[in-house]
DNA sequence: GATGAATGAGGATTCATTCAT
DNA sequence: TATGAATGAATCCTCATTCAT
C-alpha cells in the first residue's frame, strides 16, 4: 500500500475514533473490548493498534475531540453583553445535559470516577475543570469591566459553585434521566440565583 | 450440622458486609474482586455465596445498609425551626463531602453510572433519589406550614435544585478533591442562595 | 526505475545489516523486532523484505559477515613461531571476552541454543566450530613440524579442549560478566596448561 | 471441593511441574506457552495460574527443583580422598554433559542469556555460580588440609577456570552435540591438567 | 452448613509477514 | 523497485462462579 497522507491518516483515526464513540458509549470505559472496536470500525486488531497504542490511548483521543468541540462552541462573542454570553452558556449545558443519555459524558464520568486515584487521570480532568473555570471567570470579569455585574460574593466561589451545580446536573441527568428532574425549571432557577449573585437588584431595569 | 439461628445468619451477613465495605472503598466496583472480599472476611468462597448470591448482590446489601444508617441519621426533629434543621442537613452534606474519598460514594456513583442502562440499578437509585427527595420536601412544607418560608418558585424545583448541587459538590470532591474546589464557600453561597429562595428579604430580621 | 546494479544491491544489502546489528545486539534474536530493523536502516519493510525474506534470513547474513571478519584477522602468519601465533590468538579471545557484552556473541549464542533442534542451524554452527578447529589444528601441526611442540595428547583432544574452555569463558563473560571470573587470570592459567600439554618440559630454554 | 492437605498441594505443584519440564524442553523458555503447559499438566488455566503466578514463576520453581537435586547429589563425603570426591564430581558433570539434549539445560542457558541484562535473573545465575564455586573451593581447601594437594596457582583461579571448561563443555554438547565434541577425552585432558595443577609431580606415587 | 480447588471464557496487546499501489 | 498500511493468530493472564467433598 502506499503512503498514506497525513489527511488520509487523519480520516482512519477519525473512523476508528467514531466506531470507538459508539462502542464506549454503548458499554462504558470498562466494559468496551477493543475486540468490538476493532469490529465496529471494520478493521484488524493491528490496524487499530496502528492509530491507537491502547483503549485508554483510543479514549483520550476521543475525549479530546470532545473537548475541542466544546471549545469550538464557546468561543467567546464580543458583540453581546456578558450577561447574554452567560444565558447562552447556560442554554447550551442545558442542552447538553438533555442529551447526555446518548453521549460520551457518562463514560467520562466513569473513566474520572474510577481512575481517581491515578494521577494520570487527574491532571486531565484538572486540565479540563481549568478551561471551563477560565471560560467562567473571564466572562464574568469582562461583564464586571463593563458595570453589567457587581457580584455580591467572590467571584471565584461563584464560578466553582455553577460549575459544581452544572456537573451534578450532568450527573443526575445521567443516572436519573433529565425528564425525572424537571431539568428546564432547575436551569431556571439557577439562572435567577446567578442573577441576583451578579447583579444586586438596584441595577435591574 | 445444626441449623444456625436467623440472629446467627445475620451477623454472618454484617460480617461479610464491614468486610466488602472495605474491599469497595479501596477498589471501587469493577476493581473489587470476590477473592479480596472472601479473604478479608475471613471466610471461604463457598462461605460468602451462600449468603450472598454474587457480587452485586454483596453490593447492594451494602447499600441497603448504607441508606438505613443515612436515614436513621436524618430523622426530622420537630424541636428547631425548619431552617435551623436546613442548615444542619447543609452541614452534614459539606461534613460528608470532605470525606467522600475515605467513603462508598465514589462506588456507589460509579456502580450507578456504569450500569444506568440497567433497570434494576436505575429502580434503586430512583428509591434513593425519592428518600431524599421526600425529606427535604417534608422539611420545607414544614416550614411554610410555620411562615417561616415563602418560597418565590415550586418547591419541587427547589428541592431538584438542591440535590442537584449536592451531587454536583459531591462529585467534584471525588474526582477533583475537596482542597480544589472551596468547599466550604461554596456551601456558604448555596446557603445564602437557597435562603433568599425561600425567605423573601421583607421575612428576614 | 533502473535496475540497481548489484555493487548497488550490496551496498544496501550491507546498510541493513548494519542497523540489524545494533538491533540484535541491543535486544537479543527473539526481541529484536523487524520493525526496529527496518525503522534503524531507514528503510521501509518492503524495502528490508525486498533484500532478505525474513528475520532469520537477516540474522544468517550479519553471521556470515562476521564469520568472515573473523577468517580475515586470523589469517595465519608465518613469519613467526607456532607458540607465538598461539599466544596472540588466546590474547585476542581474551579481548574479545572482555568486550562481549557490546557484541553480537550473546545474541548468537541465543540463536544457536534456542534453535538447537533446528537442522539448519545446527548446520552453520557445525561449520563455524570446524573453521576455529581446522585453524587451530593446523597451527598445531605447523608446530609439531617446525619441531616447536610434542603434544603429550591427541592433538584433535587439544583442539576441542581448548574451545570448550573458550566457549565457557564467553557464556560466563556474558551471563556474569567479565569482572566477576578474574578473566585475566584464567587465560594465563589456560596458556601454561597448554603449554604444559604442547611443550614437554625437557623442551623449554 | 475439600482442602487440599500441603502434601496433596505439593503433589500438585509438582505434576504441573513435570509437564512444564517436558513443555521447556521441547520448546524453550521463551518458545513454551503457557496454553501448552496448561494442556500438558491436563489442568485449566486457572488450575495452573492456582499455584503459580506467571511463567516465570513456573519456571523459577523449575530450577530451584533442579538446583536441589544437583546439590543433594553433591554432598561432600569425608571418608574418601580429596582427589577421589573431584573425580566422582569431573564424573558427574561428563554424564551430566551427556544427557544435556534432554535436559532443562539448554532452556537454563537461553533463560540466563536472554535475560542478563534482567538484573533478576543476573542475582540468580550469580547465586547458582556461587554455590558451585565454594563447593568446589571448599574441596580443594580439604585436599590441601590432607596434603594431597599443592596447587601451583591460586585456587580462587584453579576453580574460576574449572568452571569455565565445565559451561563451555556443557554448551558445546548442547549446540554441537555431545558426538561431535569427544567429551571423553576432553574430561581425560581436563583431570590431567587439573591434577597437574593441584598435584605437583614429586607428590605422586 | 461450609469449604476452597477448579473452571474457562474473555480481556488487552504484539509482530512477522504480505501485497495493493 | 519500493512503499508502509494492514493482517490476525497467538501471547499471557484474570476472576466471577461452581460443586464435589
Amino acid at each position: 500500500m502506499p503512503k498514506l497522507s497525513s489527511q488520509q491518516k487523519e480520516a482512519v483515526r477519525m473512523e476508528i475514533l467514531e466506531a470507538a464513540k459508539v462502542v464506549f458509549i454503548e458499554r462504558g470505559y470498562e466494559g468496551a473490548s477493543m475486540k468490538e472496536i476493532v469490529e465496529r470500525s471494520r478493521r484488524s486488531f493491528g490496524g487499530v493498534y496502528l492509530y491507537y497504542s491502547n483503549k485508554e490511548d483510543v479514549f483520550l483521543a476521543l475525549l479530546r475531540s470532545q473537548f475541542q468541540e466544546m471549545e469550538a462552541n464557546t468561543a467567546v462573542n464580543q458583540t453581546v453583553s456578558a450577561w447574554e454570553l452567560l444565558v447562552v452558556f447556560l442554554n447550551e449545558q442545558e442542552r447538553r445535559a438533555r442529551q447526555v443519555e446518548g453521549g460520551l459524558a457518562p463514560c467520562m464520568f466513569e473513566y474520572f470516577i474510577v481512575g481517581r486515584r491515578d494521577e494520570k487521570r487527574r491532571v486531565l480532568i484538572e486540565e479540563r475543570r481549568c478551561a471551563v473555570h477560565s471560560y467562567l471567570l473571564s466572562l464574568i470579569q469582562r461583564g464586571i469591566q463593563q458595570n453589567e455585574f457587581q457580584p455580591s460574593k467572590p467571584i471565584e466561589t461563584i464560578v466553582n459553585w455553577l460549575i459544581s451545580f452544572l456537573d451534578g446536573v450532568y450527573l443526575e441527568s445521567i443516572i436519573n434521566g433529565w425528564d425525572k428532574i424537571q431539568l428546564t425549571d432547575q436551569f431556571e432557577l439557577l439562572q435567577s440565583a446567578i442573577r441576583a449573585v451578579l447583579i444586586p437588584t438596584s441595577l435591574e431595569d
